[in-house]
DNA sequence: CTCTGTGAACCACTTCACAGCA
DNA sequence: TGCTGTGAAGTGGTTCACAGAG
């Protein structure tokens, strides 16, 4: 009977696109709790996700059984299962280094807030920039400064928005004073130190990717018809 | 003899995640030339990229046969194949729609110019934010005034920083005025239109990805260990 | 002998299809 | 009957391993 298994089990691996979804999942019962839904079956869910039916089922068997066979699931409970299972029922503080345009972007950036992110500070090699805040009052310290932010605040999450050739070391950087989960903005690839997840966010791949589909349209003879 | 076959075959189906790949080797290739390197084996460009040799071979196999057996690939020309293939043997002109905070920090994101992308206008729904100016000087304009904006500056790339709620409509308005790629940024699925290419960039998963990593590791006896 | 290009083996994730419970 | 949970089948992408060109 382990119908509502709070705590997981080893969890022994679970693919990073099954807890990527479980995000979007999530995302879902969020808006259908607030449109007053109660119970929501595999197949309505995926449906609104875009995913395969089976899909929802198989990722969530990873974690449990929040189902109801006959009826489906409970949005409210399955909703905080999902907050359990990806640690949202805590929030995070995180910094940022890297003061350029994209950092202070990022400091800005509300829905981290949203999404229980706390930026604590920004930071940065170059000087003059140091004491400076971004629109919403983040302030701005010198890189040396890390291993102090980091254990005053309590900081368990990096953003990394420096230029590349600064990248690894800005990871590694991070590493040394014990933070375990890095979001990184800058374009090359990074080596992982073992235990230490990183997330690649690469917005020049992603425009590449657009710009291959636009070149690969073109070079076929433009297939758009026009009604 | 198709050995810099210029034209590439019908690319009948090259997987996403070979064209991503393609990005990462162009700017390893890019720094290779200018360290003043002649040629590169794929062993060695892989290394660099942290990927496989043979899915070098296999992912350039898709568009012809650059390289020469026994010596590897010359830097320079495998450089301008890629760029050739991705398109960014030319510029591309962007619009970024929600003019929020994510919005104004993308317009000045010098990344994107860099890249070949060059965005000439901010679009919101904000009557206050209209005529207003990013940092770097790009304009917000009406929403209602997409269709003109699109034509006048001969926009390709569409960027989507708007509100969950508006998220769709908006991918559907630049559809609907021949914009047929997207860079969406805003958090839930959006359904696409056949012939529509658009790239996703969900902050909020991959900051809940790094949360469950953080929350798995503190579910186990921190393994931790201190030498 | 070196290193590319590629068929074959492998692996991971997705989808199907159905047993089993409400 | 309706829908979950899950073994089995299917699919797509990665890695291996080798033939063959220089």
């Amino acid at each position: 009977m382990p119908a509502t298994s709070r705590k997981a089990p080893p969890v022994e691996h679970v693919p990073e696109l099954t807890t990527n979804r479980l995000s979007v999942y999530l995302r879902c019962l969020d808006a259908l709790d607030t449109a007053g839904q109660r119970t929501v079956s595999s197949r309505a869910l995926a449906d609104r996700c875009l995913v395969n039916a089976a899909q929802v089922r198989k990722d969530l068997a990873y974690f449990g059984e929040f189902g109801v066979r006959g009826v489906g699931y409970t949005v409210a409970d399955l909703r905080g299962h999902l907050r359990q299972i990806l640690g949202l029922d805590r929030r995070r503080r995180m910094v940022i280094v890297g003061a350029g345009n994209l950092g202070m972007a990022l400091a800005d950036y509300a829905g981290f807030r949203d999404q229980g992110f706390d930026t604590v500070a920004l930071l940065d090699t170059a000087r003059h920039k140091v004491g400076t805040r971004s629109r919403t009052g983040i302030e701005v310290h010198h890189a040396s400064e890390l291993a102090e932010v980091v254990a005053r605040e309590d900081v368990s999450v990096g953003v990394v928005a420096v230029p590349a050739a600064a990248a690894q070391e800005t990871v590694e950087a991070l590493v040394a004073v014990g933070v375990r989960a890095i979001l990184d903005f800058a374009p090359p690839p990074v080596r992982t130190p073992p235990g230490v997840k990183v997330k690649h966010v690469d917005l020049a791949v992603s425009l590449e990717s657009l710009s291959f589909f636009l070149a690969a349209e073109h070079h076929e003879q433009t297939p758009a018809p026009q009604p």
